[in-house]
RNA sequence: CGCGGGGUGGAGCAGUUUGGAAGCUCGUCGGGCUCAUAACCCGAAGGUCGUAGGUUCAAAUCCUGCCCCCGCAACCA
């Protein structure tokens, strides 16, 4: 019979910097179910790869001083080592800048727009040109560019747009006809009520800000945005073309899973879809929007050296045990959490101490009882039948969850069929029965039990821990067994001689050992991170904390000249805050009353994470008195507080170093 | 009323779709065992399931108000 085909994929990884544990979490997982399917008998096809276009590349790339080419050669480089590094069995790595894939896009682009679908239209907005952005009204500062403060005027750009609203009834109509397309189903609803049931906006597909991308073939001066570039790899690098596609593609599309983050739900679900109904490709079947990792219950951010890493994760920790820890511990629908703390809980209590142990133990006792010899005698006993359920349970409830993506839950119940082993034996009390001479019989049925169940166990485990698979195994001079037969018990060669001096599968960690490493780790991250914000010349990614070192300095990129004119234009004056309180609804904002000689005015500032309104009232601090009034989350504000800004955002007020009356000029 | 997610014993999570004795892992305490990596097994303590109401014979689960946290968005004057 033939095999059943299964194609997944994982999102391409944004080539914009090293992936950490999160991005590093979506391919293991996307392995293991590879793996799994892989057991179960599919013909499975396995791509994972790197998005390597746009504005954010080109100006990374400039600032390190090389080529985008180069500049996405290294880290999609680096994102393949890693996913290497952690043994996953991709079958396809592609990249957006592959040759095949550059000319494949254009063909679509150009199909689309030969079918109408595509068609040429104006981004209109407020341009700033030093900085070559669009801005709406709303994002606008006091009229101003956001950026650099900089006039702005209206202006067109030239762009291609995808008529989305053309497809959104038959995009509707789908998603409701397919329950399971969209994973977990509360994304499901989001996208419904949030894009789909109020109106999809046309897409703009096309850039002509920047240049590193996919040159749109019959208008050069555009390059194809990303959604366009990104998502068709799915398609392209399976051999789709708009004029004949290739056997592969026959083959294994429609996808059976596109595995990605919950943040770009929105764009496989809604964009790309609308994308192959235009092509007239069959949707893929599911989609499901994993959760995210996060550190601490916070954002990882590399100035604060929290950045957990696959490859510090593997150097302290070994590769499967990272797996382990990526796989058994992310919820199913909610962000899971990782801290270095946790790993090593998992780590001794899971890995350490249920299986390795286990294993352990029980090769001793063969070596010990038996010369490591193990043999079914048939003396067998009630207890062993509850033993044998479990074991040859264990695959059908394991298949079971990974039909429904829930690999911790499957995870867990292999587990599961270890604990049960170390309660068998204790049940049995082997060094009792070792005792006895009558028992002899009775002892060897006992592990070669336990063998056995070890043997399905680790089979089980393969899709998860590959390597400690094998290693089991090995151990007991035997192979992996297949899938089909993991119902069965009894298949362990009788008489087999198991290895003289088990090798310890995971060694007990001491916590503080690990943490002195750990910290290490922190230390450099925190130095590299500052190494590359001097090379780059960039100021810092907004964190709230600063990072815990000694204090450094700081550079920014100087503005253009002024005149003393310029300057005098700028009334600053001494003001005393005299009242102040949380702006409703605000996040950051405070609103305070300022007494600037003999009036008072009005002014909010975005600094609550810094001050609390009782500590602010009687401070007198710098004002800039004369800017345009502008309305903050609908509050007035008549001047701006001046505070001096660190590299991660952090804000301080700037206040006159002598006492000074309020109204007092600044110059 | 911007959108969405969440608040369950000390920690991390399940359970909420389809109301019906509050569960898992770790930690703590007590016990057992000694084959094993001070590992394993058993037992116990510990929760008004954010809060206030409502529906019901019955609510963690359904409804309403409120509080708090987290993403995105927006306002970082």
């Amino acid at each position: 019979m033939e095999k059943k085909n299964y194609y997944l994929t994982t999102a391409i990884a944004y080539t914009s910097g090293k992936p950490h544990i999160g991005n590093t979490y979506e391919i293991v997982l996307a392995d293991a179910i590879a793996r799994f399917k892989r057991e179960e008998g599919y013909d499975v096809y396995f791509q994972t790869g790197t998005d390597e276009h746009g504005q954010k590349i080109q100006e990374k790339a400039e600032q390190f001083g090389v080529t985008p080419k180069e500049y996405v050669d290294r880290i999609s480089g680096e994102v393949k080592r890693i996913w290497d590094l952690m043994n996953t069995t991709y079958d396809n790595f592609v990249r957006t800048t592959d040759k095949d894939h550059e000319a494949c896009v254009q063909k679509i682009f150009q199909k689309l727009y030969e079918k109408g679908d595509i068609y040429k239209g104006a981004y209109e907005g407020l341009y700033c040109t030093p900085c070559e952005s669009f801005w709406t009204e709303s994002q606008l500062v006091d009229g101003k560019c956001p950026d650099c403060g900089r006039e702005v005027k209206p202006a067109k750009e030239e762009a291609y747009f995808f008529r989305m609203s053309k497809y959104a009834d038959r995009l509707i109509e789908h998603i409701n006809s397919h329950p399971g397309f969209i994973q977990p189903v509360s994304r499901k609803n989001e996208m419904m009520n949030n894009f789909l049931l109020p109106g999809l906006q046309d897409l703009c597909v096309s850039r002509t800000s920047f240049s590193w991308g996919i040159p749109v073939n019959f208008d050069p001066k555009h390059v194809v945005y990303v959604w366009l570039d990104a998502l068709t790899n799915y398609i392209t690098k399976i051999g789709y073309d708009p004029d004949g596609s290739s056997e592969l593609f026959e083959k294994y599309w429609p996808a059976d899973l596109h595995l990605i983050g919950k943040d770009i739900v929105r764009f496989h679900t809604i964009y790309w879809p609308i994308f192959l109904m235009a092509l007239d490709v069959p949707l893929p079947k599911q989609v499901f929007g994993h959760p995210w990792m996060l550190q601490g219950g916070d954002k990882m951010s590399k100035s604060k050296g929290n950045v957990i890493y696959a490859d510090d994760m593997v150097s302290l920790f070994g590769v499967d045990a990272t797996r382990y820890f990526v796989l058994h511990e992310m919820p199913y629908e909610n962000d899971g959490i990782i801290t270095w703390e946790l790993v090593i809980e998992r780590f001794n209590s899971d890995l350490a101490n249920i299986l390795g142990n286990l294993v352990n133990r029980t090769i001793s006792m063969s070596n010990k009882y038996f010369d490591g010899t193990v043999t079914k005698t048939g003396v067998s006993e009630p207890v062993d039948e509850d033993l044998k359920g479990v074991v040859t349970g264990t695959r059908a409830k394991v298949a079971e969850k990974m039909e429904d993506l829930r690999v911790a839950d499957a995870i867990t119940l292999v587990f599961d069929l270890f604990r049960r082993c170390n309660k068998y034996i204790d049940e049995t009390c082997p060094w009792v029965l070792a005792k006895d001479e009558a028992q002899k019989d009775r002892l060897a049925e006992v592990l070669y039990n336990l063998t056995e169940s070890i043997v399905v166990g680790a089979s089980l485990l393969t899709s998860f821990l590959p390597e400690t698979a094998e290693k089991i195994v090995k151990q007991l001079n035997t192979s992996l067994r297949p899938y089909e037969t993991l119902d069965q018990f009894g298949l362990y060669e009788s008489g087999t001689k198991v290895t003289e001096k088990p090798e310890i599968l995971f060694a007990r960690l001491d916590g503080k050992e690990v943490m002195e490493k750990v910290e290490k780790i922190r230390l450099a991250q925190i130095a590299e991170y500052e190494a590359e914000q001097k090379l780059t010349g960039q100021s810092a990614d907004g964190g709230a904390e600063a990072p815990d070192v000694e204090e450094t300095v700081m550079d920014m990129e100087p503005k253009e000249e002024i005149t003393y004119e310029d300057f005098m234009k700028m009334q600053f004056q001494v003001g005393e805050i005299i009242a102040c309180e949380e702006v409703k609804n605000s996040r950051k904002l405070l609103c305070s009353q300022v007494r600037i000689g003999s009036q008072v005015k009005q002014i909010v500032s975005g600094i609550k994470a810094f001050y609390k309104p009782e500590e602010m009232v009687g401070k007198k601090v710098m004002v800039l008195v004369n800017l345009k009034p502008a309305k903050l989350a609908g509050v007035l504000s008549e001047g701006m507080l001046l505070c001096a800004e660190d590299a991660s955002g952090n804000l301080a007020l700037v206040a006159p170093e002598k006492d000074m009356p309020a109204g007092a000029e600044i110059c």
